[in-house]
DNA sequence: AGTGTTTGTGTAATCGATAACGCTAATCGT
DNA sequence: ACGATTAGCGTTATCGATTACACAAACACT
């Protein structure tokens, strides 16, 4: 009973702030006067303004938005719709929105939808509800065919909607999406630049309305196709819904990886469509004494933090996910200063190659022994990046 | 010149939703009667009602919020003020208190503060003057002292605030925090529970400002005290700036394992005080050819999503991230409906301890082959939970 | 038929800030 | 010195939804 405590509902001056009205009356002077005060508008003398304002500094008054925002017709907000906020690519991109939004005086309500698309719609009702300026949105979710529809009654409302990361095809919607089928395709060259001819592509079947997915599975399959591969040397590996917990997923990559060694025609390389498929995948090769990258290497995508440090180290296809962020904010703010849109509809960025150790030094199947990858990383290959670390902010991601 | 598109300010009905007043004179009838078709509420025919409803659902109206909270004196907003939300440990808070909003109709301003203290002030103001109904915060930045004035300010005003996850003592404002000394004093026992007489704690030093660093820290320090053990058996390993970027970070565990092993009365085992930093340590011991967790243990904390994948995978202590995010959001809206305050200002959560391999299997200095750890999860360990997998979401973290 | 009650609808004030407009008194120009 | 300008301030409509109040018509009851 003792580390309890109270808060009355007026200790001293639990007063919410003043509004101009009563500022004025106090003041003895008109709203007008106090308004030509704050903002230095219009006639004033200096001495009245100077009153005002001792006035405001001692009794704390805040100009309220939301009356503002009803007379301005305008609302500084912005709606930004993301499937999982937890999702480590998708925190940059909101990151990168806010850090946009901030510099021009918005604010962002963030909507989180789980992959509901029920709740989705619903969201978006009330971001238009809210009279948000601009939207962004992942529009990341199990959709029925017809689904889309309410994506458009945004602009029909005349609110600005930039999609990101999802390619989903929305006549007259602009999108700003990474260039998933080139960086599979860079991914793919990269192995058989180190000598690969059997390579392998993990993924997860539902990829109807997962439009990266499938994305980076199509670059794939255009990759092999380009560089003459036979289908028996491309083969794709599926590894159960994207839906079911993770649970089932390691148990079904653990089964994958043990399917695998026993082919004897099996791939030499694993393209893995994300990093943490690429992670766990790798964990799976290490408890079946598979050596990677010595007996099989793994490119990951995206470039998650972690990347950098497991063992071997991933290497992958950085997604700019700050970038892409960062120029969905633009071209939303392009579009809610009216300015004429020349953009491209579709928007795509490119990934970067940051090469590791995971796909070793350009002899696949090398009898080297596995203890030290120190090296790996200094390899000849083209024009990657080497990865420099210096990645993201100055600010670490340890804390906390 | 293709690929371009045009939207017009007005392609057929790019009209702003209409206004009730619209609608009235359109039906012609008054706008009480609209708003009694609306809401259902008073004395209104069937037939008028009727006519009203069908009216709006052919042009499309949507009761502007912003009047709404302006005649109504509630915004149904929360402001949501976090350093980074890219970092994977507040990420989880974020998307559990978007959850509980949600589910009262409540939306959430983000802010995203990037451990700028003086942004953190500028974000406060704004959400007052925005209206939000209560804030929970975050407030981690490097800190004046008496720099938390502003946070008493919400409160003045009349706003809740709730903060979250530092340990910032605050008299009169709630907290919840999760149980950092408790955690790693669980995490040390475990290791001298497997026989480690010798543990180091690695740590960043300038955590006079993050109250979580510094109650693990303040944790280690008891739980040795507590165990008897000697200052030198349980040296304090620092490695730098919290601020300085990931490079100089990474480098400086580098020197530190160098210098670690080259002791003669080196720890057998480490304790870090977040799992980003237990698996750069790992990763750095691999590099010198250190095995884990033979010649040495480790013990993170957080239980990231990555320490499960890592090899060998992190024994860890979990963070209830999402508990932490519902638990600050309960009691916020507690705050909100004038509930009498009964919790206890400082709410504390407690962490578990999630065994997988990094600490062995309670022979820390064996010899055996590192090669396989499949079975070091199944040790004897009292009450420890063994990672079931089945964390967090069932949506995974492998999307996208 | 007359009074009372209910039903359906309209009018107007309100929320807090903005800003067009109008008025008074001081200053300017010749 | 007198009209013209202008500095300084007040009044009031507006934004869009809410809601107390007013009022007329319909109905009920003695």
């Amino acid at each position: 009973m003792k580390n309890q405590f109270k808060l009355e509902t007026k200790p001293d001056s639990n007063a919410a702030s003043p509004t101009i009205h009563e500022l004025a009356k106090r003041l003895k002077v008109s709203v007008a006067t106090v308004w030509r005060a704050i903002n230095n508008k219009g006639r004033i003398s200096a001495t009245t303004r100077a009153r005002v304002l001792a006035a405001i500094d001692t009794l704390g008054y805040r100009p309220s938005l939301v009356a503002q925002n009803l007379v301005n017709q305008r609302t500084g907000l912005l709606g930004v719709v993301v499937p999982m906020i937890g999702n480590t690519v998708y925190s940059p991109m909101v990151r990168a929105i806010e850090q946009e939004a901030f510099e021009r005086g918005y604010n962002i309500i963030l909507c989180d939808t789980g992959l509901d698309y029920d709740r989705e719609r619903r969201y978006l009702d009330l971001l238009l509800r809210r009279r948000v300026e601009g939207v962004i949105m992942i529009p990341f979710a199990p959709r029925p065919t017809g689904g889309e529809r309410h994506l458009l009654e945004l602009e029909k409302a005349g609110v600005p909607l930039v999609l990101l990361e999802q390619d989903l095809p929305l006549p007259g919607i602009a999108r700003v999406v990474a260039d998933n089928r080139g960086g599979i395709r860079t991914a793919v060259r990269h192995l058989t630049g180190l000598g690969h001819h059997r390579i392998g592509f993990l993924y997860m079947p539902p990829v109807a309305w997962d439009f990266a997915a499938r994305a980076r599975l199509d670059g794939f399959r255009a990759a092999v196709t380009e560089l003459g591969f036979a289908p028996e040397a491309a083969p794709e590996l599926a590894i159960g819904d994207l839906l079911a917990n993770e649970d089932a997923i390691d148990r079904q990559i653990a089964q994958l990886v043990t399917q695998l060694m026993a082919r004897h025609d099996r791939p030499t390389a694993i393209v893995a469509p994300t990093d943490m498929l690429a992670i766990k995948t790798m964990r799976c090769l290490w408890l079946a004494g598979v050596r990677v990258p010595d007996e099989l290497a793994i490119v990951g995508f995206d470039d998650i933090l972690a990347a950098a440090h497991t063992t071997p180290s991933l290497t992958t296809m950085r997604q700019p996910t700050a970038a892409m962020g960062t120029r969905a904010a633009e071209r939303l703010f392009a579009r809610i200063r009216g300015d004429t849109v020349t953009a491209p509809e579709r928007e795509v960025l490119p990934c970067e190659l940051i090469v590791r150790e995971s796909c070793g030094t350009g002899r696949p199947m090398s009898t080297l022994r596995p203890a030290r990858f120190s090296e790996a990383a200094r390899v000849s290959g083209g024009h990657p990046t080497t990865d420099q670390t210096k990645r993201r902010d100055v600010v670490p991601n340890l804390v906390a």
